[in-house]
DNA sequence: GCGAAACCTGACTGATTTGTCAAGTTTCTT
DNA sequence: AAGAAACTTGACAAATCAGTCAGGTTTCGC
C-alpha cells in the first residue's frame, strides 16, 4: 500500500498550479524547473490530469496549464484516482490472477472487510481538498479529525 | 495508492492460518489449493511473513506454517509493512529521483501534509487486528469508527 | 505569413514488481 | 537408514510501471 511516484509528482504539479493567481496559466517548463523534474515527465502528468478534468490547458505561445476548478473544489481522492487509481470494486475479484477459473472467494470473499477499509480510506481522501495541503499541517490534522468523526462506511 | 498483489495474497494466506486451530500448522500446499495460488508463490509470501515475525514454520513431514501470535495480536499495519511496506519517513525526500541534486522541497516540503495523511492511515491500520477480518463486516466498521474517534496525529 | 513558444501524443527503454523454477535442507515415519 | 513430505533460498522470466524521446499541432507576437 504505497503512494506511487506518479501520484506524488502529479500532486506536486497540482500544488504549483494551486499557488498560481486565478486564470494565469503556468508553463510545463516552469513547473519542471521548480520541481526538478523533466519537462517531458511533467507533460505526461499534466496530460493525465487534464484527461481526468482536473486541469485545463491553454495552447499557444502564452499558454500553459491551470486548475480547472479552485483548490477548494478538488479533493485528494479525485487526484489519487486520476493519477493511478485506488482499489475499486470492479477490480477486486475479476482481476484475480490465480490458477482457479475464478476467485475462490467469489461467493464469500474473506477479504471483503479489507476492501471496506480501503473504501473508508478513499472516502476520507475525498473529503480533503487540495487547498488543505497549501496551508499549515495543523489544518490537515483538523480536517482529518473532522472526517474521522463524521464519515460512516456505506453499508 | 493501491493495495499490491503481494499484500492481498499474503493477507489471504494469513487469514487461512488465522482460521486454523491453535498449534496446528497448515501446509503451503493446502493454502495454495484453498486460495488457488501456486505453491511456489505461497511459499514466497509465507517466507516474507516469517522474516517479519508474523508466522512461524514447522519443518519436517508433519510441518507447515502457523501464526506466531494470535489474530488479535497482529495488526493490519504490521501485515502491510511486512508485505510491501508503506510510505515511511525515511524514503520521502531521500529517494527523490528528480534532476536536482536533492529534493527542492527539502526545507519547506509542500507535500509534508500528504505524508501526515499517510501516517494517519497507517496508524489507523495499526489499530485493526487481523481477527477483525474474520468476523462480519459490521465489526470492521465499528473498529474503524473507534479509530476515527480516538486516534490523533502525532506532532 | 512565419517563426517561436507552448501543448499533444504514441512509441520506446529501463527499472521494478510478480510469479516461477530448481536445487537444496530438515524432519518424520516406518 | 531410507524415503517422503515439508520448508529454504537464490536465480530467473514475464508483466507492469516510470520516465524519455521524437515528431506532431496550435497559438501568439511581430
Amino acid at each position: 500500500m504505497r503512494i506511487t511516484a506518479q501520484e506524488e509528482y502529479g500532486l506536486r504539479c497540482l500544488l504549483q498550479l494551486a499557488q498560481q493567481p486565478e486564470g494565469e496559466p503556468l508553463t510545463v517548463r516552469e513547473i519542471a524547473r521548480r520541481e526538478g523534474l523533466s519537462a517531458a515527465y511533467v507533460e505526461k502528468l499534466l496530460h493525465l490530469l487534464s484527461r481526468a478534468g482536473l486541469t485545463r490547458s491553454v495552447r499557444g505561445q502564452s499558454g500553459g496549464y491551470c486548475l480547472s476548478r479552485s483548490p477548494q473544489q478538488i479533493s485528494l481522492g479525485e487526484i489519487i484516482r486520476a493519477l493511478g487509481g485506488f482499489v475499486s470494486d470492479a477490480e477486486i475479484c475479476n482481476q484475480f490472477t490465480g490458477n482457479l477459473d475464478c476467485c475462490v472467494h467469489v461467493n464469500n470473499c474473506g477479504l471483503r472487510p479489507l476492501w471496506r477499509v480501503a473504501f473508508y480510506i478513499q472516502s476520507m481522501l475525498d473529503r480533503i481538498p487540495l487547498s488543505a495541503l497549501l496551508h499549515d499541517e495543523q489544518k490537515v490534522e483538523r480536517d482529518l479529525m473532522e472526517t474521522g468523526r463524521s464519515s460512516r462506511l456505506i453499508v
